[in-house]
DNA sequence: TATTATATATAGATGATCGATATATCGTCA
DNA sequence: TGACGATATATCGATCATCTATATATAATA
């Protein structure tokens, strides 16, 4: 399934945290992982996450180190902030909303909440 | 609950061509209808919906007519065609695809499909 | 009579993602 | 040995969807 990219908008940032939640991650493994764990539904581009990791970490939801082990490439290694985990909490509680509104639309005619 | 305008991204042609599909709708009804069946959760700006359905007349996904009852203004309710009917599928298909894969990945480490 | 709701429309701004390109190293295969 | 693909990060400009602001016109309401 091929899925049309506008639909990511919006739902990178949350996934992103999501992943980085479980371990810090570096980037080039970010979507790695993301591809695994959706099952190849996201396919995130190098151009869009690196730009974004950079925003975020300014941001301070994020937050890089140098991969302390020694690596056979440097790796820049990325973690939550504090803050960075409160962001995500409420962007799962918004995609919630959001998902279920859609959901609430394509149900049916949907009067009076039926 | 207030949303973010970016998650919309993608899935507001969708839920139009949805509208759509229980009923001819005029502009104007739509931004109510969804509004009321999202629950507040959509609120679709005059700006978006026109040029959007402009373009979709285009691609004859729409087609539109000017109400055969006496309105007390001028209205211009649109209907599926064949194709926008065949394409409203196709995006249903593609949002159960791109929902699921979200909640896959924020369901949690998601190891070899579990 | 002024304001709000109805109804459609367009122009320009914003913001998220992508494609293309760049750099550098490592492993593999011919 | 040399080419190529995978690893790893980075940036620039393009694209596309949505929004804000603005415009027009009429009906209902205060």
């Amino acid at each position: 399934m091929k899925i049309d990219k506008s639909l990511m908008t919006g739902s990178t940032t949350m996934l992103i945290l999501k992943l980085l939640e479980n371990s810090d991650m570096y980037g080039y493994q970010m979507i790695e992982e993301l591809e695994r764990r959706s099952q190849n539904i996201f396919t995130l581009k190098a151009g869009t996450l690196y730009p974004l990791l950079h925003t975020l970490e300014q941001q301070n939801v994020i937050e890089s180190y140098d991969a302390e082990v020694e690596t056979v490439r440097p790796r820049k290694y990325y973690r939550l902030t504090k803050y960075g985990k409160k962001l995500l909490d409420e962007k799962k509680i918004e995609w919630n909303a959001y998902s279920s509104a859609v959901n609430r639309v394509l149900g049916g005619v949907g009067y009076d909440g039926i």
